[in-house]
DNA sequence: AGCACGCCGACT
DNA sequence: GTCGGCGTGCTC
C-alpha cells in the first residue's frame, strides 16, 4: 500500500509548478528527508516537504503519481524550522519552495546517490579533522578577552537580560549601532560565549567573506577549540558540503558565513549576528533575490533566538524599525581607548583654477597631503569607484565614442592590456590605435579610473610606493590576500582602489583616507545611492587611524564639487544620526521605503517593444483588481542600463502603502505573468524583484 | 531549465 | 529518401 507524499523539487520558475510535487512511497518517509525522483526523463533531488499535499481540483490521481527512486536516509532530515524558512522565503521573494530548497543546499548533495552521500558520512566521521578553528591549527591558549569599555558593558548586560530571559516569544531583534573601532566585534564574540556556553549553535553573518579575514580570525582565535566552519561560494564543492554537514549534524557549534548561510541547517542554533547589516550585498541578486539580513530577522523569530543586527550606518530600514521600537537600539557611541573619529576634510573643487582641457584627479593640496604622509613613513588609502584606466575613449575629431556595440554603455580603456571592455557583457577588444570612424590619431581617454590614479599617483609623488586593489588585480585566487599582506608588511605607502578596499581590512598604519570623486551619488536617480555613499565614506573614514596614538592625525579628504550638500555637512559631524534623520523625512514626503513597499518586475527581449508590450499587459490586468487598489503601478520604464548583450530591458515599479497589500498582489499576479509570458513571443524572460535594492 | 516531439532544407 | 535545424510544450 504506497502512500502520497509532497516532494520539492528543483521546478524551473517559469514552468508555473511552484508547489511541491506529490509522489508516492512503499514506506513512509519523514520529512525533511532528501531523495531522488523523476520528473519527465529527468532524475532529480528533491526534499518530502511537511504538510499535506494539495486537495481538490488541482490534486492529481494517484494513478498518475510516480514514485520516489531512492532515499538519503544516511542524511538526518532538514528540520521543520528549515522547511518554514525556506517556504517563507519562497512564498515572500515569489519563486518556487523547490527552487528556494534546493538552491541553498551545497550543489554537491543534489548529485549524490545515497552510496556516495553515505561515503562522505563515514569520511566526516573518521576525521572531525581541521573541524577546530582553521586559522590556528595547534591549540593556542585562548587569549584572555580584553576589559570592556562601560558602553561595551551596559550593552552586554542589556543584551544579558534578553539572552537569559528564555521566553516562549522571540526577543525582539537589537541594533547594535556603533562606529569603526567601537568594539562591535568584541559584543558578537561575547553573545556567541554566551549562546555556545547553553550548548547553542551560533550563526555569524558576514558581507562577503574574504574582505572580512579579521572577524574570521577573532573568532577562531577567541574560540580555538570549538568547531567552527565557514559557509561562502568561494568553497570548493567538497569544502562547501563538508562544512554544510558539520553544521547540520550539529558538530560545528559556530558558523561564519555570507548571506547564503543565512539557510544553513542548524538544529541548535541559539544567536545570530549580522554584521554590517548596511551592506548591500546581504540582498542576491539573482534567482530567488532574498535579503539575508531580512531572512536572518525572520529566522530568529522562528527559532525564538536572539538575532544582533551590527552597523555604524544602518540600514534606514533598521533604523526606522529602532524608532519605532520594533528592534532594541544598543548604541556604542566611542571608539575603544577613546580613540577620535580621523578629522574629515571636504575639498572644494570649484576653487581649483579651470584649465581647459587637462583636468587633475587629485588636487594640489590634497596631494601635499599625501606628500607629507609619505615623508612621515605612514599610510594612505585613495580610492575611486570606478576600475580601468578611463570609463570612456573618444575622437576629439569626429566625436567617436567607445560604446559597447551590444549594450547601451561605454566600454572601458583598460591600459594594462590594452583593451576596451564592457563592464556589462564582458565583450572585449584591443584598443584602436586611430578612430574606428574618421581614422583620426588623436583618441584619447575621458574621466579616469583606478589604473590612470595609480599612475598619476605614482607620476606625483616618485619614490611612493602605490599598489592598486581592485576587481582587475585580485581576479586570481589568493592576490587579494597578498596584496592585503604587502599593504600590513608596510611595502607600500599608497594604496589606491575601487570600495573594494575601504570594507573591513583593519590597516594599522594608515593615517589618511581620500575619496577622489564620489559626487555621482549625490544626484543619481538610485534612491538608496546617498545612504550609500555615505555608508561608504563613513567606512572609509574608519580605515583611518585605528591605532588610538595615530587617530588623533587622522584624516578624511572628500574632494567634491558641492561640500555645501547636507550629506557631506553630516559626514564632517561623522552624525549618522542627523544623516538618517534628514534621509527618513526625504523618504516619508516622497513616499519610498521604510514608508512604502516596493516590488519590481522586470522583463527582457531583444526589442524594446516586445518588453514595453508585456509589462503594460502586466499593468493593465493588475490595475482591474480590487486589490491594487491602493497600490501605485508606475508605467514601465527603461533600466539604466538599457541593453545589455543585445537584450532590451525595461522594469515596472509597484509601490504599496503596505507589505501586506503587495504581497497580495503578487500572489495574484503571479498565475496570470505565466500566462502573459506564453501570449507573448518576443519576450525572453521576467522576474519580480521584491524590496529592490536599487529602482 | 532540460528534454522531448514536430515539421521543413541539404546530404550519402 | 534520411539527418537535423531549433520552434513549442510538458514535467507530480
Amino acid at each position: 500500500m504506497s502512500q502520497r507524499l509532497r516532494v520539492a523539487v528543483e521546478a524551473p520558475q517559469h514552468s508555473g509548478l511552484s508547489a511541491p510535487l506529490d509522489y508516492l512511497s512503499e514506506q513512509p518517509i519523514a520529512p525533511g528527508s532528501l531523495v531522488r525522483v523523476p520528473l519527465g526523463r529527468r532524475e532529480l533531488a528533491g526534499i518530502v516537504w511537511p504538510g499535506p499535499s494539495e486537495e481538490g481540483a488541482a490534486a492529481l490521481d494517484e494513478a498518475q503519481l510516480r514514485p520516489v527512486l531512492a532515499v538519503l536516509d544516511a542524511l538526518p532530515p532538514l528540520s521543520k524550522r528549515w522547511c518554514e524558512l525556506v517556504e517563507f522565503a519562497a512564498s515572500y521573494y515569489q519563486r518556487s519552495i523547490g527552487e528556494v530548497a534546493l538552491s541553498v543546499l551545497p550543489p554537491q548533495l543534489r548529485e549524490l546517490s545515497p552510496e556516495q552521500l553515505q561515503a562522505r558520512l563515514k569520511k566526516l566521521d573518521k576525521k572531525p579533522k581541521k573541524l577546530q578553528a582553521e586559522a590556528s591549527p595547534e591549540p593556542a591558549p585562548r587569549p584572555e578577552p580584553p576589559t570592556l569599555s562601560p558602553d561595551q558593558a551596559l550593552v552586554l548586560a542589556r543584551l544579558d537580560e534578553l539572552l537569559l530571559t528564555p521566553g516562549d516569544t522571540a526577543p525582539p531583534p537589537v541594533l547594535l549601532y556603533g562606529v569603526t573601532g567601537s568594539g562591535k566585534t568584541e559584543v558578537y564574540l561575547r553573545a556567541a560565549e554566551h549562546a555556545l556556553s547553553q550548548g547553542r549553535q551560533v550563526l555569524v553573518l558576514v558581507p562577503e567573506i574574504n574582505l572580512t579575514p579579521q572577524l574570521e580570525a577573532r573568532f577562531a582565535e577567541r574560540f580555538a577549540g570549538t568547531p567552527m566552519v565557514s559557509l561562502h561560494s568561494a568553497l570548493t564543492p567538497a569544502q562547501r558540503l563538508g562544512n554544510w554537514l558539520q553544521a547540520h549534524l550539529g558538530r560545528a557549534r559556530l558558523v561564519l558565513g555570507t548571506r547564503l548561510a543565512v539557510f544553513a541547517s542548524l538544529p541548535e542554533l541559539g544567536l545570530i549576528a549580522v554584521d554590517e547589516e548596511h551592506d548591500p550585498s546581504y540582498k542576491q541578486q539573482d534567482g530567488a533575490r532574498y535579503s539575508a539580513r531580512d531572512l536572518a530577522v525572520y529566522r530568529a523569530r522562528l527559532e525564538k533566538v536572539p538575532v544582533i543586527l551590527g552597523s555604524a550606518t544602518p540600514s534606514l530600514e533598521s533604523w526606522q524599525h529602532a524608532n519605532t521600537g520594533r528592534y532594541l537600539r544598543l548604541a556604542l557611541p566611542g571608539r575603544i581607548g577613546g580613540g577620535a573619529l580621523p578629522r574629515v576634510r571636504l575639498f572644494d573643487m570649484n576653487t581649483l583654477p579651470r584649465r581647459k582641457g587637462v583636468s587633475t584627479a587629485l588636487s594640489p593640496p590634497l596631494l601635499a597631503a599625501l606628500r607629507q604622509r609619505l615623508e612621515a613613513g605612514e599610510q594612505s588609502l585613495v580610492f575611486l569607484n570606478r576600475r580601468g584606466y578611463a570609463p570612456v575613449l573618444h575622437c576629439a575629431e569626429c566625436g567617436w565614442k567607445s560604446e559597447c556595440p551590444h549594450c547601451s554603455a561605454y566600454r572601458v580603456f583598460h591600459k594594462a592590456d590594452r583593451t576596451l571592455r564592457c563592464h556589462h557583457c564582458g565583450f572585449s577588444q584591443r584598443v584602436p590605435h586611430e578612430c574606428p570612424d574618421c581614422g583620426n590619431q588623436d583618441v584619447a581617454p575621458l574621466g579616469r579610473g583606478t589604473e590612470q590614479l595609480e599612475e598619476q599617483l605614482a607620476a606625483a609623488l616618485p619614490g611612493a610606493r602605490v599598489a592598486r586593489i581592485d576587481a582587475d588585480t585580485t581576479r586570481l585566487k589568493g592576490t587579494l590576500e597578498s596584496q592585503l599582506q604587502a599593504v600590513h608588511e608596510g611595502e607600500v605607502d599608497i594604496l589606491v582602489g575601487t570600495q573594494m578596499v575601504t570594507k573591513g581590512h583593519d590597516f594599522r598604519r594608515i593615517t589618511l583616507v581620500a575619496a577622489i570623486n564620489p559626487d555621482s551619488a549625490l544626484f543619481s536617480s538610485d534612491f538608496r545611492a546617498p545612504e550609500r555613499l555615505f555608508a561608504l565614506l563613513m567606512q572609509a573614514a574608519g580605515r583611518a587611524g585605528r591605532d588610538a596614538e595615530q587617530a588623533a592625525r587622522s584624516e578624511m579628504w572628500v574632494q567634491t564639487w558641492h561640500p555645501e550638500h547636507a550629506l557631506y555637512r553630516a559626514l564632517l559631524q561623522h552624525d549618522f544620526e542627523a544623516f538618517a534623520r534628514s534621509q527618513l523625512a526625504e523618504r516619508e514626503s516622497a513616499g519610498l521605503p521604510p514608508y512604502s513597499h516596493l516590488a519590481l518586475l522586470r522583463a527582457e527581449a531583444r526589442t524594446a517593444e516586445a518588453a514595453q508590450a508585456f509589462l503594460s499587459a502586466a499593468a493593465r490586468w493588475a490595475q482591474a483588481l480590487p486589490e491594487a487598489r491602493d497600490l501605485m503601478i508606475y508605467p514601465p520604464v527603461p533600466m539604466s542600463v538599457a541593453r545589455v548583450a543585445n537584450m532590451e530591458r525595461l522594469q515596472m515599479l509597484v509601490e504599496s502603502p503596505t507589505r501586506g497589500a503587495l504581497q497580495r498582489l503578487l500572489w495574484l499576479w503571479m498565475p496570470e505573468l505565466h500566462a502573459l509570458k506564453r501570449e507573448h513571443r518576443g519576450l525572453q524572460r521576467w522576474a519580480v524583484d521584491v524590496d529592490p535594492l536599487a529602482i
